[in-house]
DNA sequence: TAAAAATACTCCATAGGTATTTTAT
DNA sequence: ATAAAATACCTATGGAGTATTTTTA
């Protein structure tokens, strides 16, 4: 019913039938039969066929506006969904707790920015979490920590590393440990950790059960303030992002623990479904917008 | 790709390719493949298949909307085509110059009360003339005056007789006739007549030629009011609508002349032409407010 | 008479149906 | 294991082309 449209359209810009042919291409005969396809569709005479070339009839001038507008619909719905079209919609986005508050905001109001047609829908969980809810779609992107190397493929999804974040294994002044210690002794001590699906509490524990030992627990706390302000207190030792470490440690008076068989490095991840057309292209930025303010010596520390 | 954006929609509404099989009717796959073509139309994924049933993309949901606007306006489009809509558009009439003002006036009235979405285009003009634009296509009706019966089929249009008009031959009160003038003394005359082509005069010269005579002019002029004044000022004879004599007779004291082999009825005639669609109710309410108005005892009279 | 539109007839592209395979719950 | 969607293959409808007739200017 389209094509007849635009060939009626056309009909009345041209004057006549042969002229729309010759625009369409198509032959005179077809042009025809498509207006008289859009007339037996609408149930209407649009053609007063008394003179040659025909003229419309008031019914053909009232229904010229309408089909003028619905083809400007029809060319405004393949415009809005080409790739190059300006992105817009609801962008649902996970943000691993794991992640500095500054950072977020910063790449909220990049997005806010470059983007003013997205909606943002950001909200906080555990990178596991986040994943399955990227995987199911009821997230469209999500920023997490994993394990170094380990989310390269998730399955169907598209995954970019954008940093890499060292964790460090801190203690309160007033504990004892030797200089360097091995994976035996570290898990010969308590630990204040996040709960659970804590991937960091995750990689700690298999490091750990290499040793034989499982995670001693002294307290399971969620958010880094009171988490260091646990440790500062000697309850045990934790596993503290290292870009997100010096003011709590001044604060809390926690000293750095190294230790060579727990190192453990994370990556920060960015995690997004697959076939999300225009929007691809704000989570792009999001990435770089990540990569740039979590590069290893960041401009502004 | 208007019923692949029907499928695409009820696929929103219902959640799964089966059940919107079910509702189209249609199958499965044609169901399936109906969305693929719209994807590959519009070049954007709408659905998420990672799941089953699937979901819609951020960019489905976009597309979303504007299928279902366009879709409400195909409908719209079709509703308002469909014959028992309410008139609307450009109606252009003609009148004849014969007929009085009143008459017009009233008309136009009516319509303007019952058909609030219809703008009328009055034009006066000869009957002749009218008749021609009707079927020329640069009106879609008038209200014209013919010799009796004689247009009863115009080629393609529309005819309808509303009323009759009887012509009266006049004389000034100075004018020295007989008591029932055949047509040769008529024919030794003067007339006081419209400029052609007044279809008035056609039948008066047609008439006097068949005793041999053609018409004298002692005036061309336009108007019934003219007219009647120099009829009376005896300056010749004339032919007045039936109806409208009374208020000039008075005024110019005429006296009729009662001739037998020259008593001229007239057709007023509603002309349009095919195809007005639903403008043809418009056209047919304008036929019966002339036909009360001109009634032969008038109402109002 | 010339030009434009409508019709008659044929062919092919495409949309839908049936059967089956793949994939997610 | 079950249900849903995708694919493969086939058939048929319907739209376009060519040739011709009709009709208007």
């Amino acid at each position: 019913m389209l094509s007849e449209m635009r060939a009626f359209v056309l009909l009345a810009e041209t004057g006549s039938i042969q002229l729309t042919a010759e625009r369409l291409p198509l032959t005179q005969p077809a042009v025809t039969r498509q207006i008289q396809r859009l007339e037996a569709e609408l149930g209407t005479v649009l053609l007063d066929r008394r003179s040659k070339p025909p003229r419309l009839t008031p019914a053909g001038l009232a229904a010229l506006d309408r089909c003028r507008a619905i083809l400007g619909a029809v060319g405004d719905l393949k415009a809005s969904a080409s790739a190059d079209a300006e992105p817009q919609g609801v962008l649902r986005i996970g943000a691993a707790t794991a992640l500095s508050c500054e950072v977020i905001i910063d790449a909220v109001q990049m997005i806010r920015g470059r983007f003013p047609k997205v909606a943002l829908r950001f909200v906080g969980g555990w990178a596991h979490d986040l994943r399955d809810q990227v995987q199911a779609g009821r997230l469209d992107a999500a920023v997490v920590l994993g394990a170094a190397g380990l989310s390269e493929r998730l399955a169907g999804l598209h995954v970019r590393k954008v940093a890499q974040e060292d964790m460090r294994i801190v203690a309160g002044s007033g504990a004892r440990l030797s200089r360097r210690p091995g994976l035996a002794e570290l898990g010969d001590n308590d630990w204040v950790l996040s709960p659970l699906p804590c991937d960091a509490r995750h990689v700690l524990a298999s490091a750990l059960s290499g040793a034989g030992r499982a995670v001693r627990l002294a307290a399971e706390i969620q958010g880094l303030e009171l988490q260091t302000a646990l440790i500062g207190q000697n309850l045990g030792l934790g596993l503290v992002p290292a870009r997100r470490l010096a003011p709590y440690a001044r604060r809390n008076r926690l000293k750095v623990v190294d230790a060579p068989e727990a190192r453990f490095a994370f990556d920060i991840a960015l995690v997004s479904a697959p076939h999300l057309g225009r929007l691809d292209s704000v989570v792009e930025a999001l990435g770089d917008r990540l990569a740039a303010a979590l590069a290893p010596r960041p401009p502004a520390a």
